[in-house]
DNA sequence: ATGTTCTGCATTTTT
DNA sequence: TGCAGAACAT
């Protein structure tokens, strides 16, 4: 990519006073543009780093982000500088401000699940349906997101209502445990910055220059955070596309594009509309799908990299014809080209379409990496072993407790542990408090166990007090007889990957402490732990590899040839889309994959595919419809919609097995 | 305290 | 069709 910036990318780099919304589309360099001005601010306009913030959503845009900002600045010291996601910036005011709102300071971040096991609980309390704990703890994130407290939320439907419901005791639940759950990270900084005044300016003194990017996917907490903390400097940079919003369903507002209108009239608006990503059919059949939602910001993409080819239709008899011919592809395009694998990206809809692609590549031995998948932090080990640490730093971390307690297992039985729960509820103590209270009636048998866990980990957190931290860390597995326990519960294999796993979360932290302002004490680590996936190595973006992703995850990602397969109506727009501002998102999804590519998109769709054991003729979707007939070059069959006899599909498919 | 059948359900998921 | 959680049985 060229060094030099464009007129509109060099306005928004110098525009440094006073609130900016950069309207960047797809491929048009919003992220140097966000690199190049904070390197512009501390080069040319002598800002010290530290008193420059920027905020992105995923842990390695900001990794990548650093590291761009370093590698530029040269010789000038960006020390200080933040450069962080939002839940890590929450996290930072509330190590160092959360005892003003009533938490200790050794708080523990508990993971989805068990915020999810938590209002399950709590359903069952209240004879609410716990079967639809996930709809709820969903809603109840909503509620934080949208920026509601327990007292003020309110349910617009059933499920709203027992949400409204269960949120408060939720709140309560946690509090008990000393304890924050992710959408707290941003709620709570709110509340903080809002109630107390000498945190608020010294915050707004240390922030001077926010930048955010990806701003479209900012929800209306994070909207609220970042008024906190702009006070009346109102040096935002919110950098953005309108038309690439696809988390709404997880409370992103595109909105806040048009509020940041109202809410600061001295706003500029500078959009980045040349795209240095894609050629020119391939941007102009994108722009012609996403005209069709309605716009309050227009913008038309542009690139000078020449026309390029044709959007290739791919037509399929069904899934697995559908990976055979990509795959197909993929092979004979490679082999032609000498190319690598990595120039080459299979993008869908959802994750279980994946299936048939995965079967085709093994088979033809190409080397794919797959997106989503189990988190490291989803992996029962990992959580084992964060439960313990949770535990150490801060006993009352019920949920911790609970899985520690009996991983591996102490003989503690489910009664023993109803028993306490009660009784720690009706004293309004946790788990670990109420396990030393004489009141508690239970079996000698079960006393003693709860007691003698108890006791133990009073010993243990008391050694990482005093000896020194990692070591007292590491014979943590063996304490606990971790690896005994794998042996018992899976085969060798399995057994010795999981002791690897936590061996190398060992190796990490180790690491992280050894680095100069790394963390130090077990809550530092701990707290930066939660937020961190280590899934996403840095050695993984490095390999050769194909790589398979669903559309959301490919966001912010560009390859020189993109196939979006099933591009069919009920897959893609997705068949619980109604509204026609669900449609629009999905339109959005679909542009987002489109302008993934770089000089080569092929789409495809299926005439037949089994769904849920049952075969079904889908149509193709309307998106397809929506690109200029001039563009598309349908392979294998006749454009024309509409099923096929079954006779024909079959001979078509013998033909072309026939073929390879 | 742990294994076994059964029922109901089925997107996307940066943190 | 296939998976997960729950009730059920041992």
């Amino acid at each position: 990519m060229a060094d030099a910036l464009n007129a509109p990318q060099l306005e928004a780099v110098h525009h440094v006073h006073g609130p900016l919304l950069v309207l960047a589309g797809a491929g048009s360099g919003k992220t140097r543009v966000i690199t190049r001005k904070i390197v512009h601010l501390i080069r040319d306009q002598q800002v010290a780093p530290k008193h420059i913030c920027a905020v992105t959503f995923t842990n390695k845009a900001a990794r990548e982000m650093k590291s761009r900002v370093s590698q530029s600045l040269q010789g000038h010291n960006s020390r200080g500088l933040m450069v962080s996601t939002f839940h890590r910036l929450g996290l930072d005011i509330l190590r160092k401000d959360i005892e003003r709102l009533g938490y200790r300071n050794n708080f523990s971040v508990i993971d989805p699940g068990d915020s999810l096991s938590m209002v399950r609980n709590l359903l069952r309390d209240a004879n609410g349906p716990s079967d639809l704990a996930e709809a709820i703890q969903a809603r109840i994130s909503r509620f934080k997101n949208d920026g509601f407290l327990p007292q003020e939320a309110q349910g617009e439907d059933r499920l709203g209502e027992e949400a409204a419901a269960i949120y408060k005791p939720y709140q309560r639940a946690l509090s008990a445990c000393n304890a924050v759950d992710l959408d707290d990270l941003i709620l709570l900084p709110t509340r903080l910055l809002q109630e107390n005044e000498e945190a608020r300016l010294a915050w707004q003194d240390r922030i001077r220059y926010l930048l955010v990017d990806e701003y479209q996917d900012s929800n209306g907490a994070q909207y609220r955070l970042i008024r906190n903390l702009l006070g009346v400097r109102h040096n935002l940079t919110a950098v953005g596309d309108d038309d690439q919003s696809i988390y709404s369903w997880r409370g992103a507002a595109a909105d806040n594009l048009h509020r940041l209108a109202q809410d600061y009239p001295a706003l500029k608006v500078i959009k980045l509309e040349q795209n240095y990503r894609s050629t020119g059919r391939i941007l102009q059949s994108a722009n012609a799908v996403i005209a069709q939602n309605p716009h309050l910001f227009e913008k038309r993409l542009w690139s000078n990299l020449g026309d390029g080819h044709p959007i290739r239709v791919l037509n399929c008899a069904d899934e697995n014809d559908e990976a055979e011919q990509v795959v197909n592809a993929i092979l004979r395009d490679r082999f032609q080209r000498q190319g690598e694998y990595r120039d080459y990206a299979i993008l869908y809809r959802s994750n279980h379409q994946s299936r048939p692609f995965e079967a085709a590549l093994r088979n033809a031995h190409m080397p794919y990496q797959i997106s989503g998948g189990l988190s490291f932090f989803e992996r029962s080990e990992i959580k084992d072993f964060l439960a313990y640490l949770r535990l150490l730093s801060n006993p009352d971390d019920d949920p911790a407790f609970l899985r520690a307690v009996n991983t591996p297992r102490r003989g503690i039985g489910s009664s023993t542990l109803e028993k306490l729960g009660e009784f720690a509820k009706a004293q309004n103590l946790s788990l670990f408090a109420a396990v030393w209270e004489d009141g508690l009636e239970l079996p000698e048998k079960g006393r003693n166990a709860l007691r003698s866990f108890a006791g133990w980990v009073n010993l243990k957190a008391d050694e990482i007090q005093k000896a020194e931290l990692m070591p007292a860390l590491q014979s943590l597995p063996d304490d606990i007889g971790y690896l005994p326990y794998l042996h018992n519960e899976g085969d060798e294999k399995d057994a010795a990957r999981r002791w690897e796993n936590i061996q190398e979360l060992l190796a990490w932290m180790q690491r992280l402490q050894e680095h100069e302002d790394g963390p130090q004490t077990l809550v530092e680590i701990l707290n930066r732990l939660m937020l961190f996936n280590l899934l996403e190595r840095e050695e993984d973006d490095d390999r050769d590899v194909l790589r398979l992703s669903t559309l959301h995850a490919a966001k912010g990602l560009e390859f020189p040839q993109v196939f979006l397969v099933g591009a069919e109506e009920e897959l893609l727009p997705h068949r619980n889309s109604e509204t026609s501002e669900q449609i629009a998102e999905e339109r959005r999804l679909f542009y987002v994959g489109m302008t993934r590519a770089r000089f080569r998109l092929t789409l495809s769709r299926c005439r037949k595919r089994r769904r849920y054991g049952q075969d079904v003729n889908p149509k193709a979707s309307r998106f397809l419809q929506e690109i200029p007939k001039e563009h598309l070059d349908w392979q294998g069959a006749d454009s024309e919609e509409e099923t096929l006899d079954p006779a024909v599909a079959f001979a078509r498919l013998r033909e072309m097995l026939g073929k390879n």
